[in-house]
DNA sequence: AACCAGGAGAGAG
DNA sequence: CTCTCTCATGGT
């Protein structure tokens, strides 16, 4: 019998452990867009007062993002922080996003050529564009963050170098199960909140 | 009151 | 290529 690997063990003892995440907790998937634009370097209940916002004023579709007021559009993502260049990523990134949904690139293109055309987007990094993919657009991209490097550091996993690197070395360990990939980046950053809370116990106690 | 959040890009060396 | 800095609000 084959060993079992150790990525996937680890993934089964989180979501025993946590349960469920349910990511990503959006409507629809241009609100993934947006919220993964928002999120960037950002507390998620900050992202959440902004997505609040753009509801209450019905803007929360490409169209209506593209043609405000980049002004207007500041005023209300202003909680989120960056706020300047991030109204500016979401105008840049909602054009692309048109053409992608209103002409199925998603499905005409490969996911390398739909994931080349998110990157080439100012603004759009490997994390952003790749949370795209995974919760928006269903594609079998794993998601690699700061959480997940310590992860696989703590736990003597892999010691990368670049990005790349690491989604690769999650997506050749894993079965292809685009549900594991969405449950399993929920559950790493659910754990990295975990371990930052007790280092802050610990380092406060006397 | 410092520190950091579900990052990315530009500039220096 | 590898640092370092900037962008900004809100919670602990």
């Amino acid at each position: 019998m084959e060993r079992e690997n150790r990525v996937y063990a680890l993934y089964k003892s989180l979501l025993k452990k946590y349960g469920k995440q349910n990511w990503w907790p959006a409507e629809t998937p241009y609100e993934v867009v947006v919220g993964a634009i928002l999120t960037q370097n950002t507390n998620w209940k900050n992202v959440e007062k902004a997505i609040k916002n753009l509801k209450e004023n019905q803007l929360l579709n490409y169209d209506s993002i593209i043609t405000i007021d980049k002004e207007y559009l500041e005023s209300l993502i202003k909680p989120s922080g960056f706020y300047k260049q991030k109204a500016q990523r979401l105008k840049d990134f909602s054009k692309v996003w048109k053409k992608v949904v209103e002409n199925n690139l998603h499905k005409k293109y490969s996911l390398t050529e739909l994931r080349n055309l998110f990157l080439s987007v100012k603004g759009i990094g490997k994390e952003t564009a790749d949370s795209i993919l995974l919760y928006a657009l269903n594609k079998p991209i794993f998601v690699i963050d700061a959480y997940t490097k310590h992860f696989c550091n703590y736990y003597s996993l892999y010691s990368g170098k670049e990005y790349d690197d690491y989604r690769l070395f999650f997506e050749q360990n894993l079965p292809k199960d685009i549900e594991v990939y969405k449950e399993y980046h929920a559950l790493i950053v659910k754990w990295g909140k975990e371990k930052r809370k007790e280092r802050f116990k610990t380092t406060n106690k006397k």
